[in-house]
DNA sequence: GTTTGACTTAAAGCGCACTCTAAGTTGTAC
DNA sequence: GTACAACTTAGAGTGCGCTTTAAGTCAAAC
């Protein structure tokens, strides 16, 4: 339960030090402790947020959304409808790049198979194949 | 099997006619046809091309890369190979990311029964939930 | 005690993917 | 034929999400 500095932290989340302090002057962390002499020191609480930070821009949250989101657990209980109402938009986002990504993933492997195909030398490329 | 305005093309793709403009510029797109007065006149194939580049774009494939898949595509046959590189490249990246998406469902699914909990006076949060 | 390297801030800079502007030409409707 | 919308180009501008720079402070190692 040791307090880490921000190149520990950097380490841990692969985020760089620069971007750690950027998302604190930018309200996405609320204000890191500080040790005597002014320097970081993270907790486990601020690592954990760390992670929900992440998962959310690594399927495309936007900062100003996850902002919101971070004001909104600032202002306490009183604001959880609001972020109920913000993680079930980013679920719905999520099921729609789902789909995205399975529509994608099957029309790829028809290229790779007409691609594979024309590689050996056959010619059943269908209309309109590039 | 008629020709189509730039207009015309935006409507059916939802790309703006600026877009579709800087694609061709950036030789995303082959030169497109043009009429006398030198308008833009879209063939079935240009669509064609146009509905698997918001596939890859929609799943986050680069511009860059995509031009570098326009490129081999325009030097015709030889360039196979490395057309399957790349789309087996995306593949495997969009692999990923339906997993990133699946992960970040399940916890938005955890910290909404939280919430919902919460909303319901019950206090049943763990430690460390946000 | 001084060097070395990690830390601090405020502010500028960057790459991406568009998006808009300005100035001019064209085509259709009346 | 004239108004008016849609088209053309080159180039500037925008918003996002960092990333780097500059100038300075601090702390452990020698």
């Amino acid at each position: 339960m040791a307090e880490l500095s921000i190149q520990e932290v950097a380490k841990r989340t692969g985020l760089s030090a620069h971007t750690l302090r950027y998302y604190e002057r930018i309200g996405l962390m609320a204000p890191i402790k500080r040790s005597e002499s002014g320097h970081r020191r993270y907790s486990e609480d601020d690592l954990e947020w760390l992670v929900l930070i992440q998962r959310l821009r690594a399927t495309n949250m936007s900062v100003q959304e996850m902002q919101r989101f971070a004001a909104f657990v600032r202002e306490g209980d009183a604001t959880i409808g609001e972020r109920l109402a913000l993680l079930e938009a980013h679920q719905q986002k999520l099921t729609v790049q789902l789909d995205e990504i399975k529509q994608t993933l099957a029309l790829i492997e028809h290229k790779v198979t007409t691609y594979r195909n024309l590689q050996e030398g056959r010619t059943s490329t269908a209309e309109g194949d590039v």
